[in-house]
DNA sequence: CCCTACCCTTAAACTATCTTAAGGCTATTT
DNA sequence: AAATAGCCTTAAGATAGTTTAAGGGTAGGG
């Protein structure tokens, strides 16, 4: 069964007894979800933590020319969460959008305040979740500020390997915050070197 | 007694009682900070997590090129760490240097991975705090990809209004990933429009 | 299995931002 | 109080990245 996936997935953590398992497990929500399917749109409230299981998720705002732009991709064992409108409640500025048939686990606010009161080790294994994404964020930054457009890409393919063979290009210059057309001007330059 | 502050500090989030209050200020270092002092450098372990009780602080890393790229400010009652040295206890990419004169509270690795230990709710207090600076920084870096150099100006005036006000444009421009010049000229054309 | 929608590329003209250089102003340090 | 280092501005020339337009290739959904 999927949800044992996620049970794994903190067992890698810490240690969790079969009660604990259990009640994790009965707050969980399994979904399948089609190619270009939206989790999240903006204008609405983001009512769950999402685990993918299988498949890959795209995190992006629109501007007001109407273009999208990529800040988060999420594949197998990563989590994918407006957290800001999660705890918030309010209305998210943000799309979470299935680039692949997917399958999730899902957990709604209300089960996850319940399960932090019941098995307090789950505070400590977000804020460490929450921590390694807050490093790759930061990272992220700061190649935004201080590097061009190449040197993104490169670092990209360096630390994505198997994301950049899974996407598309459109969807990686957007997260690079460059145009398709500029990504192949690019990746020409890269390969007549 | 400046410890204090960080105690109110925590009291804000959850209760803690005298003994556990006692605990925290016992694991606490008090420091005064000159003016461009740096408590981090590149290359060196990050051995603190830092909590500024006056003054203020930015977070920067080095190019090739040798300039410098604002990552973070923090100013009274923030957190400034480099999370990702810090519990890996690799060498820190980045610099961490006092912008006014200032005092902070340190807390080592042992000592925080002690207090986890004896008060589990310092995990959640921690969670949702970097939780909270997650959202900050994904809304940084949507900015960052969607917006013109102007537009991001005008979007860090709104969001940190204090702080633009304490600190020289040199590092706003830095924070917003443009040159000096090109903020001088953005000044410029809002004043004149 | 075909059709449509998406994806990738090229190139030319345009725009945002950087680089360099120089002058004056302000605030710390000695 | 003088000296020095940092800060802010202006402007001209250079470069990185965008826009528009157009053609051909590919894949997934009906």
């Amino acid at each position: 069964m999927e949800t044992q996936l996620l049970i794994d997935y903190f067992l890698t953590y810490l240690p969790f007894n079969e009660e604990e398992q259990q009640l994790i497990v009965s707050k969980t929500i399994i979904r399948n979800i089609k190619r270009r399917q939206m989790i999240l749109q903006e204008g609405f409230v983001c009512k769950h933590y999402t685990f993918v299981i299988k498949g890959c998720f795209k995190m992006y705002g629109i501007d007001n020319k109407g273009t999208e732009h990529n800040i988060q991709f999420a594949a197998e064992n990563d989590w994918i969460t407006d957290i800001g409108s999660f705890h918030s409640s309010k209305p998210s500025k943000l799309f979470l959008e299935a680039i692949e048939p997917s399958v999730i686990i899902q957990i709604e606010k209300n089960d996850l305040y319940f399960l932090y009161l019941s098995i307090p080790k789950l505070d400590r294994i977000f804020k460490v979740i929450i921590e390694n994404k807050y490093v790759e964020l930061q990272n992220h930054v700061l190649q935004n500020i201080s590097s061009t457009a190449q040197e993104r890409y490169l670092t990209f393919l360096e630390q994505y390997p198997t994301l950049a063979l899974r996407l598309p290009n459109t969807q990686i210059a957007s997260y690079l915050g460059i145009t398709p057309e500029f990504l192949s001007k690019i990746r020409k330059d890269l390969a007549t070197k």
